[in-house]
DNA sequence: ATGACTGCAAAGACTTTGCATCTTT
DNA sequence: AAAGATGCAAAGTCTTTGCAGTCAT
């Protein structure tokens, strides 16, 4: 028998945190976000529901950025940016992914992907605009 | 006057571990794979030295496998192949990774882009035929 | 009433850091 | 001799987990 699966109010409010947030959150900015309104959510359940939400595909894993994961909301395939400054992380919509690319690391490699990521590093517009404010001050 | 480097044993036999290997090591896998020759390092100059290597842009990250940050002694860019099953983490020579894209993304959302991945996620050969033999036994 | 979900706090895993000591230059 | 590099252990950060209580069905 399988596990049944219950509605529950801190549920339904992290993932709409994560889907409502373009920020890819951490565990912890969604804890905060949503203290005011749950003040007795606990960064536990926080952890237990993302890890819940991966299991069901309903969220992925960006990654680590300065020690925490990040979560996406949104599971179709896109690319991302990460600021290896301020640690922000925005998707690439107009970066296309090719789909193409899983098959032929199977057929190369004899591996089973499920799926790939291309993430772009360097440094976004607000932490270059810093970086030039702080040349001019010194 | 900027800080000198100096040279030490441990420090080349950690760089030496890195490149030598294919398994893009963890922090604690060269800690004991240097161990018996080495049997006083500590843990913490393994972790010293990563960041400085990192610093110098003579390895990168290849970013946390199950909590572990991997890294990767070949700087060229190269794209990864990630098992979630163990862990492994292989380079993919003969998938291609296009240096344009890099600058599409500057122009396109007027950030600085330093590097980028493409890694892809899976069950690699042996976890495969772990697999299969699970589901006959069972 | 059952068992899924949660809060709380303790435990766990990985990484960083301070300080005394040893090494390289 | 000066200052960089290390060992050791403590501290720090993020995440997981056990247990008792709460809540949805």
């Amino acid at each position: 028998m399988e596990r049944a699966i219950r509605y529950s109010k801190k549920r339904e409010a992290i993932l709409n945190a994560i889907r409502c947030s373009k920020a890819h959150p951490s565990a912890e900015w969604i804890y905060h976000t949503l203290k005011p309104e749950h003040p007795d959510l606990s960064l536990g359940t926080v952890y237990r529901n993302l890890l819940f939400f991966q299991q069901q595909g309903m969220i992925q894993s960006v990654g680590v950025v300065n020690g925490q994961e990040r979560f996406d909301g949104e599971t179709n395939p896109h690319s991302h940016f990460v600021c290896s400054k301020c640690g922000a992380v925005m998707d690439l919509d107009q970066i296309p992914m090719d789909a193409n690319l899983s098959k032929q690391v199977e057929e190369l490699y004899g591996v089973q992907v499920q799926r790939h990521e291309l993430t772009f590093y360097g440094t976004c517009k607000k932490c270059m605009q810093n970086k030039f404010e702080e040349a001019i001050l010194s």
